[in-house]
DNA sequence: CGTTTGGTTTTGTTTGTTCCGAACCAACAT
DNA sequence: ATGTTGGTTCGGAACAAACAAAACCAAACG
């Protein structure tokens, strides 16, 4: 079953939506730019293939720029902006580095659980170590992948300076 | 700076409110829930505790049922439910069987729109080829180490058969 | 200068979420 | 049967998010 270009665009955008908590229409338009074979898109190129209105376009775009996910050139003679994706921060270099953030986050919350039931209820610790350990443990080896994986990104990024 | 019980239920709550996307209520009744010496709380617990309406706390305490994060039992001649954590999925094993599901189906989308660049735009391909290939790998190697969790937490239950 | 082009800002409108209050219901007790 | 307890269900208010329409603005162009 192959999908078309509308229907890759709906999905990636879906997903993007979810997992970059992004607005619907910032995403789509996300999607549009992974997508296109061109090298920049217009802010009418935008709004005709989505059919959204101009203020809304603008928000979106503006959303992107402020995330560091796209970015724009311009070319002699014209006025207008041509978006396209960023190169620096990726679509995957971002990924990694939110999924770094929220680990962290994450461990320091599961360690005040764990300090407050060892201090208050020793019993409810003592029966949650065990799982807690496991996942801990988890959280240690996927820290370690994350943090090759960012710093494979920062090399390239050398390379191409 | 020691917390107080209040103050980690909140950062409780709120961590789980934008981690799991619960809503807010029912993320704080979760937060109480995980942090209770109780072998369980009713629901006129879970009410003052809160200071939530009834009929707010029923919806909370039902959308946490369905989503098998917690459970209840009763005690003979007494006719209230008594609510506390689900044994068998636990927080972490929830989280990891989440992690694993959205991790396949980024696999399935990142896949999509590489096929797609690769007949439409071998360019892009190209461009994008290595970055794309670090994510895989990443990817592949966060796989393991969330099966092998699972695996860990799957044993455990069986042991508690 | 006035007009067009490429957007931005302001001001609604629509839609969805989250909670509450009040009415309701089912089971048990009196 | 009547009341009480332990909830559920049904509107609806308050707020927030997402988008659109229209007024606006600034740079370039005739």
């Amino acid at each position: 079953m192959e999908k078309t270009k509308e229907e890759i665009i709906e999905t990636l955008g879906l997903h993007l939506e979810v997992e970059q908590n992004l607005p619907p229409l910032a995403a789509r338009i996300y999607a549009i730019l992974v997508l296109t074979n061109e090298d920049g898109l217009t802010f009418e190129d935008c709004l005709e293939r989505r059919g959204a209105s101009k203020s809304s376009t603008s928000t979106s775009l503006n959303l992107l720029l402020k995330m560091d996910i796209i970015t724009y050139f311009t070319k002699p003679g014209d006025r207008r902006r041509y978006f396209t994706l960023a190169k620096k921060k990726t679509f995957f270099l971002t990924k990694l580095q939110e999924y770094l953030k929220r680990l962290e986050s994450e461990k320091s919350v599961i360690t005040l659980v764990m300090d407050y039931h060892k201090k208050n209820s020793p019993k409810k610790f003592e029966e949650g170590k065990e799982r807690t350990g496991i996942y801990l443990d988890y959280m240690t080896g996927s820290e370690k992948l994350l943090q090759e994986a960012i710093l494979k990104y920062e090399a390239i990024a050398q390379q191409e300076n």
